[in-house]
RNA sequence: GGUGGGGUACUCAAGCGGCCAACGAGGGCAGACUGUAAAUCUGCUUGCUUUUGCAUACGGAGGUUCGAAUCCUUCCCCCACCA
């Protein structure tokens, strides 16, 4: 017999809260469930991941899954779990963000699944074309004030000093039509989220309530930070996302290597399907040797396996191999150029490169980003020309340093190589 | 529509006529130490040059002044209260 998917997502800290306690009970037998993915970039992110593995999680268990894209909420912007109005994105941009989304989903889930297929959705199939009179007394009519007020993404806005427009105040009952709308359409009871989307949550059960008088659920799933409280894998800029043109492999595979220990467990629990078994023997040999850094590479691993596929994966491990090796001596450019496939590159000509100084050669790679840029780095030691220091700013390319005349590898401090081809 | 308070670099946040490329904190990048971890310590964090400058930059546009992020005008945006 299969293990309730409660239960499971509880043993892998993936269990926040629900919105009635039967909710287990109902989830006995197959049932409908969705979440919805905002096509605020044009990829997701490992933040999002952890929303993909519940729908997993809900797959395996043997529920319908439903993913919805919000083609249209994405024009509007969610305000929950914000604390500032958001930038409005164009058309064109949520169009294009949803495509990259569609891509990145129909990746992770089974949409061929014998008897459970997963399905995708855009809202904007149903809001798109839904006229703002009829709206507001289809469904407007069916929203009380004090309960929009009430909100708690609402009061915070509202108490902070950035207030709020009446366009990201409605989102809740854009959302809420979605819950609906796939109730009615998909027989989908039941809607999961991050821990923020409470509210929208609540709304649109709420909304099916009235309108229809049948039940449905929520179920939320904590909000996946570091250890430091951080909102994960969105350390300023850094976002990791699953999309190879965005995070390479191996910037990818080296993240999650370099996971600090204190999040590396909690992170297998969440981010893959390892067995919990398997977790906590990770977990022994980590206690008692955690140089060996087991518990961290099982991570990388099983991650850019998922989301990398297998030929992500050993392109990612063999650049890590020799990049935190042995120097690259006695290697060949095609070698390294296997090795290197991943990382990033760039195109330069033999006369941008032979001869001119390295802060030159840096810029035009894209290491740095500007001069000044590249000064500091060498400066502090950091910049590395084919795996050796670059001793200072003077430092200028010849072409004894391009490797079998045609590659030179730089590095800004231990990890961010740059390839540069000469052609 | 009225009154008052605001808009400063990635974020928060000082500055309120020259000493301001702008205190401080966080974040980020790099160095040392390590286990490609954490903690800690150090340097950097607009661009070009070099260490002396130059150009941009304190919501937008004008103005006053030898000189403005700082004063004035106007416009835009945000917040609070009133209508």
């Amino acid at each position: 017999m299969k293990m309730n998917v409660v239960t499971l997502l509880k043993d892998r800290g993936l269990f926040e809260d629900m919105t009635s306690p039967d909710l287990p009970k109902v989830l006995e037998s197959p049932c409908t469930v969705y979440a919805g993915f905002d096509p605020s970039s044009d990829s997701l992110q490992a933040g999002n991941y952890v929303t993909i593995m519940v729908l997993r999680h809900f797959q395996r268990c043997g529920h319908k899954v439903i993913a919805l894209v919000g083609g249209a909420t994405g024009m509007i912007g969610d305000p929950s779990g914000k604390d500032a109005e958001r930038a409005l994105l164009d058309e064109e941009t949520v169009i294009r963000n949803t495509e990259g989304i569609r891509e990145n989903l129909s990746r992770f889930l089974d949409f061929d699944h014998p008897t459970a297929p997963a399905k995708l959705v855009n809202n904007m199939d149903w809001l798109g074309a839904y006229g703002f009179i009829t709206f507001l007394r289809d469904v407007g009519k069916h929203f009380r004030m004090g309960a929009m007020l009430g909100r708690e993404s609402v009061q915070r806005r509202l108490a902070g000093d950035s207030g709020m427009s009446y366009t990201e105040f409605s989102y809740q009952m854009l959302q809420a039509y979605d819950f609906l709308e796939l109730r009615n359409r998909e027989e989908c009871i039941i809607q999961v989220g991050g821990s923020d989307q409470w509210g929208n949550i609540t709304a649109g059960i709420e909304l099916i309530r009235r309108l229809n008088g049948k039940q449905a659920y929520g179920l939320t799933v904590p909000l996946i930070c570091d250890n430091q409280g951080q909102k994960f894998g969105k350390s300023e800029g850094n976002a990791m996302f699953l999309d190879a043109s965005k995070t390479s492999q191996y910037d990818f595979y080296q993240f999650f290597l370099r996971s600090e220990d204190a999040d590396v467990i909690r992170f297998l629990k969440v981010f893959t399907e390892v067995p919990l078994d398997d977790i906590e023997a990770l977990a022994e040999e980590h206690g008692s040797h955690p140089e060996r850094r087991v518990a961290h590479k099982r991570l990388a691993e099983e991650m850019t396996r998922a989301v990398h596929g297998e030929a992500g994966l050993s392109m990612a491990q063999a650049a890590t191999g020799v990049l935190f090796g042995e120097s690259m001596q006695g290697l060949k450019a095609e070698q390294l150029l296997g090795i290197f496939a991943d990382v990033p590159s760039c195109e330069l000509t033999h006369d941008d490169v032979s001869g001119q100084n390295i802060l030159d050669v840096a810029l035009r790679s894209g290491l740095c980003k500007s001069k000044g840029d590249a000064r500091r780095l060498i400066q502090n030691g950091g910049l590395y020309l084919n795996n050796d220091r670059v001793s200072g700013v003077e430092q200028s390319v010849s072409d004894s340093d391009i490797i079998d005349g045609c590659l030179l590898v730089l590095k800004s401090g231990k990890r961010n190589y740059r390839l540069v081809r000469i052609s």
